[in-house]
DNA sequence: ACTTGCATTGCAAACGTTTTCTAAAGCCCC
DNA sequence: GGGGCTTTAGAAAACGTTTGCAATGCAAGT
C-alpha cells in the first residue's frame, strides 16, 4: 500500500534538472523561466508530487500553524470562535493545531510547551478558569512566538486581546432590565477570577447602585457549568426575596436558568425577566422570551485570528493592542427565525 | 525578544557529550545510563531547553499529528466530536490538525491535499453534503494515511467508519411516534445524498409501511440548515393535512422545527410530538417535551479517534471495520437537569 | 595475559526542502 | 570578437533531530 512518496529529487531527475529548478519552479521563483515553470507544475500534477511541507517548513524554521488554547470546545460559544479561526488561518495559509486546556492551568501550560516545542507560528488562547499566573504564555512570547488572547483573557499589561466591553454591556444590560420594571435581579455568573466574570459583575453592581438598589449578598452566583447553574438558581428560586429577573452571562449560564425555571409552575416563572451575553443561537430557541446581548464568537474568532496574523507579519508593530468589540442588546421576536 | 533557541548539540556541548548522548537520555534510550540520564535531564530542565518537535517529526518522517476534516465546527454535534477527539489524540501523544470543508466537496478534497502534504499519520473524516466520489480520500490511504469516517460517511465497501444504526434508531423512533398516538408524522431530514440521511429515512419508511400509514410524497422534508428547516416546517404547517409530529434527524433539524412552531399558535402547536436524534444537550431546552435518540458526538469522537490510532499501531490489522454505537431513546423529563 | 562480552558513548548519515553562492550561457555593444 | 551584463540553472549547505554502527572501557572468563 505504502509506496514511497516522489521528491523534488525524483521528480527532477525525471525532468532532467536539478531539484533546485523544480523547487523554484513549484514556488514561483522569478529566476526560473515561463516554460521551464509551466514543465515542471505540469509533470509535478501528472506524478501527484506531493511536496513534503514537513521539510519545507522545518527548514524554513516555521511551521505556518497557528496554535489555539481553549477551556473546551464545548457546545457554546468556543466552537463559534473556532470556527472562524479556521477559516482565517487557513483562507491566509496556515493551519491550525487546537488544544484543550480543561479549565486546567497546568494542562494549559503543557499545551503551551506543546504548541512551542511544535514551533507553531503563533498562538491564540482563551484563559483557563484559575489561570492567574501566565508564566507559560510569557515563555512564548519570548521564544518569539506571539500570543492573541480572546475573551477569557488575563489582566496582566501589555497583551494582545479581542474582548469586548462586558462591563459597558452588563451596566447597560442592567439597566435594560430595570427599565423594563424587574427589581430583584440576579446575575449568574462564572468563575470569580475570570475577567469575564469580574467586568460583567461590576457592570452590574454599578448599575444597580446608580439606580439606587443595590447590590445584596446572593444577587450573584458563580457556576461554571450549565447544572450548576441550574442548581444554583433553583435554589435561589426557593428563598424567601424570589429573584424576578436573571441576567446570565454566556449561553451556558442562561441554559441552567432556563431548566432551573422549567421546574417550577408556569404562574411563578413566566414573568422573569432574562437576559443573557449570547452568540446569539440559543435564546430562540427556549420557547419563552429571553434577550441577549450579541457576543459573537464568530466575530471574536475572525478578529484574533487577523491581529495575531498581523502581528506575525509586521513584527515591527509592537504595541499591544486590546481590540474591544461592539455589542447590541437584541431583544425577542428574532427575525429571520 | 526572539533569542536563538537552544539546541540539542548545545546541551550537549554545555555537559561536554555528544548530542547522541543527550538525545538518547530525553528519550530513555536503555543504553544511556542513569547518571547520565538524570544529568542531562536536570539540565535541559533548568535551561529550558525545547526540543523542536518540527526537526524530530520530519527525521521520523511522520508527524505525530491526526487530521479532521469536517463540514464545520458547527454550533451542534461537531464540537462535541471535536472534542473528544482532542482529547483522546493528546492522551496519546498526538496533536490535531483541523479543517472545515464548509459542505464543499472542492475544499474537502484540497484539505485532504493539505494534510497530505503535512504528512499528518492519519485522518478523521466526516464528509461534505455533496461528495459522493471519494477519489481525494483513497489518495490518502494510497499514500499510507489512514482514513477514519464518522457519522457523515460515504457509502463505499471497505472503509472504516464510526456510525449509528440510523437506520434501526429511525425506525424504532418512528413507532415510538405511532405507539404515542401520531399518525401523520414529517421527518425533518439532511441533504438527501448523506448516508445518514437516507438511513434514517428508509427506517422512517419502513416503520411506515409495516404500521399501515405508508410514506405520503411531502412526509419528507430536506433541509440543509437551521433556518431551511425552519421554514420548510412552517409551510407544512400551513398545508391542509398539518402533520401531528415531527421527527428531525438532528439537533439542528430540530431546532427549525421548534422556531417553526413557535409562530404558531400554542393550541395548534401544542400537541405536536417531537422526536430528533440529538447529542442530548439541546432536547431540554426547548421549553416543550422533546423526546430524542441519543447520539453522542463525545463517544463517536472517542471510538474513531481510538479506532485510527489502532490503526496507525497495528498496520497487520487490514480489515476494514464500521463501528456501529448504540443509541438510546430518551423521554422528558430528563433528570440531572 | 588475552579474549570475550557487555555497558556506555560517540560518529556520521539521513530525512526533503529552500536558498546563497557560483557558474554557464546568451546577448548587446563597443 | 571579447568584455560586461542579464537570465537561467546547478552545487552545496543548512535546518535539528534520531539511529545504525563503530569505538571505548571495563569486568569476567579462559
Amino acid at each position: 500500500m505504502k509506496k514511497k512518496a516522489l521528491r523534488l529529487k525524483d521528480l527532477a531527475q525525471l525532468l532532467g534538472v536539478s531539484h533546485t529548478t523544480v523547487s523554484r519552479a513549484l514556488n514561483n521563483h522569478p529566476d526560473i523561466s515561463e516554460a521551464t515553470r509551466e514543465r515542471v507544475k505540469q509533470a509535478a500534477a501528472a506524478l501527484h508530487y506531493t511536496p513534503n511541507a514537513m521539510a519545507a517548513h522545518f527548514r524554513e524554521q516555521r511551521s505556518k500553524t497557528l496554535g489555539v488554547i481553549m477551556p473546551f470546545i464545548s457546545f457554546y460559544f468556543f466552537p463559534s470562535v473556532l470556527r472562524s479561526i479556521e477559516a482565517v488561518a487557513h483562507a491566509n495559509g496556515y493551519n491550525v493545531m487546537i488544544t484543550q486546556s480543561g479549565e486546567s492551568t497546568e494542562r494549559e501550560a503543557a499545551n503551551a510547551r506543546l504548541l512551542l516545542n511544535n514551533r507553531v507560528d503563533g498562538v491564540l488562547a482563551s484563559i483557563a478558569e484559575n489561570t492567574l499566573e501566565i508564566h507559560h504564555f510569557a515563555e512564548l512570547e519570548e521564544a518569539g512566538v506571539p500570543v492573541v488572547y480572546f475573551d477569557r483573557v488575563p489582566s496582566q499589561p501589555g497583551l494582545n486581546r479581542v474582548v469586548i466591553d462586558g462591563e459597558k454591556a452588563a451596566y447597560q444590560g442592567t439597566l435594560h432590565l430595570i427599565s423594563k420594571g424587574f427589581r430583584r435581579l440576579v446575575m449568574v455568573a462564572g468563575h470569580p477570577s475570570l475577567s469575564i466574570s469580574r467586568s460583567r459583575v461590576e457592570g452590574f453592581r454599578a448599575a444597580l447602585h446608580e439606580s439606587g438598589l443595590g447590590l445584596g449578598p446572593s444577587q450573584v452566583l458563580h457556576a461554571s457549568s450549565r447544572s450548576e447553574a441550574a442548581l444554583l438558581c433553583g435554589r435561589a428560586m426557593l428563598g424567601q426575596d424570589k429573584p424576578d429577573a436573571f441576567f446570565a452571562i454566556s449561553d451556558e449560564a442562561m441554559s441552567g436558568v432556563v431548566l432551573a425555571l422549567a421546574q417550577l409552575p408556569p404562574e411563578q416563572s413566566q414573568s422573569i425577566g432574562l437576559l443573557c451575553f449570547s452568540d446569539g443561537e440559543l435564546p430562540a430557541l427556549f420557547g419563552r422570551p429571553v434577550s441577549y446581548i450579541h457576543h459573537s464568537g464568530q466575530l471574536v474568532g475572525q478578529e484574533a485570528a487577523l491581529l495575531l496574523l498581523r502581528r506575525l507579519h509586521h513584527p515591527s508593530e509592537l504595541t499591544p493592542r486590546t481590540l474591544v468589540l461592539e455589542t447590541v442588546l437584541r431583544e425577542p421576536p428574532f427575525d429571520g427565525l
